[in-house]
DNA sequence: GACTTAAACTAGACAATGTCAAGATATATT
DNA sequence: AATATATCTTGACATTGTCTAGTTTAAGTC
């Protein structure tokens, strides 16, 4: 506490500077660390070196702490996919598929971030606000990607598109979401669990395709059995 | 609600009775009434009657009840598919509708035991038990339903098939969760949210439809078409 | 039936947490 | 320079989870 002057290195100065970047900082590292129910407001503002009552200015209470962590979360998740797609080079299709596994990839690497993100505790907000979608900017990123991979989708209803993306969206999120939650650790045979996410991801991806799906019935791969297919699956 | 045996009409007798399920109905309703960040373990036992240090015999500590709640919750799911499935009638591919439609549905219906039947904490369970993956029981009669619908998907490779399996869980799962995490109000238009939600879950599952899919890319090089064979699922 | 043992539950205590109110300190404005 | 304002500290309080010790009931055991 013996703060004199500023040039001191370990003199904590009385105004942080950016004291609200350093606790979203600090929250997302609890988060990484300790779980969700690990995640405590004097924790971070331990972290940040400021005194418990500080965050209260910035976020008001906990959960503004913990909303703003999760829009920070959705802004990084953005950039995740930005990567990816870079990263895929030109080919439309190449890219889409680096989005969707981008998305995937995220949610594994923060797992716990990812959680809070997409949780919405129906109780807070149920005012007057026009509600913000948080994953809006994921999906449009997705949906963007996938137009230009197919073009020919553009082409349907407006219904049909609309749930085309929506069943794209929901395919890595569910995904993503099964992974995080350790529903399918029975299948990874002791593989780190990024390059699992990574080779499931891309796995169920691949049964998207057109022409994967059209593939399954077709007479070719059958033998010369009658088997009137008339019923459409699924 | 006290149906004892005792002369006493309020008399709380000192022995429950059945705690262990008096807990978990509590934490059901406190879940549903204050989000799973407004649950309390004293709470529950208000609720239940008993004194703030009774869960702790039966569950050992909040995480617990937490577990043995959402262990509760995946018995009410299995219950709630068998259920849609009877009501589908013996059509297999109605069945897997329904199947995967009453998924949603219990998604919808109690959004925050959900939430939590898939909140696997990372840190808790890092020791040398089984890993038992939850919704295990849900995937397989997915499973099952999809295998009885389109036998043609068994003749899969070993992969093919997993991964096919695992691509409608993700869907259902995915739109599950995206509906409960209000991320598709948006095109929400006043309809109830259980309503709307099957009627989402109907339109997504309609595009997994091999027929469908396949029709995408060639509908504008169709020849004179055989009538449009109607394929309006209801 | 009396005695013993274990299970179920109560009661009190403790540290930790979220939030609030009041005060202290630095920055911005004029 | 003087004032206002944002930022941060400190102390307090109710509530929570968990621990320990004690109390009451049920189940065996002779």
């Amino acid at each position: 506490m013996s703060a004199k002057t500023n040039s001191e290195p370990d003199a904590a100065p009385y105004h942080h500077g950016d004291l609200r970047a350093a606790l979203i900082t600090a929250a997302q590292a609890v988060l990484a660390e300790r779980g969700l129910s690990g995640f405590t407001l004097r924790e971070c503002a331990r972290r940040a070196g400021v005194s418990h009552g500080a965050p209260a200015h910035h976020f008001g209470d906990a959960a503004g702490l913990l909303r703003a962590t999760g829009a920070a979360g959705f802004e990084q998740l953005d950039a995740h996919m930005r990567a990816f797609q870079q990263r895929a080079g030109d080919d439309p299709i190449e890219r889409h598929r680096a989005t969707g596994l981008a998305y995937i990839d995220f949610a594994v690497a923060y797992p716990v971030l990812f959680q809070l993100m997409n949780r919405a505790d129906p109780q807070p907000q149920a005012s007057t606000d026009p509600p913000a979608p948080a994953g809006r900017g994921a999906f449009l990123r997705l949906a963007d990607s996938l137009r230009a991979a197919r073009p020919e989708l553009t082409t349907l209803p407006e219904e049909a598109l609309r749930a085309q993306l929506l069943l794209r969206w929901a395919v890595v999120h569910g995904l993503a979401n099964l992974i995080t939650e350790g529903q399918l650790d029975a299948h990874r045979n002791g593989l780190d669990q990024r390059a699992f996410a990574q080779r499931v991801g891309a796995m169920v991806l691949q049964q998207m395709h057109p022409d994967t799906i059209a593939a399954v019935p077709s007479e070719a791969a059958l033998p010369t059995t009658k088997t009137g297919r008339g019923k459409h699956g699924a």
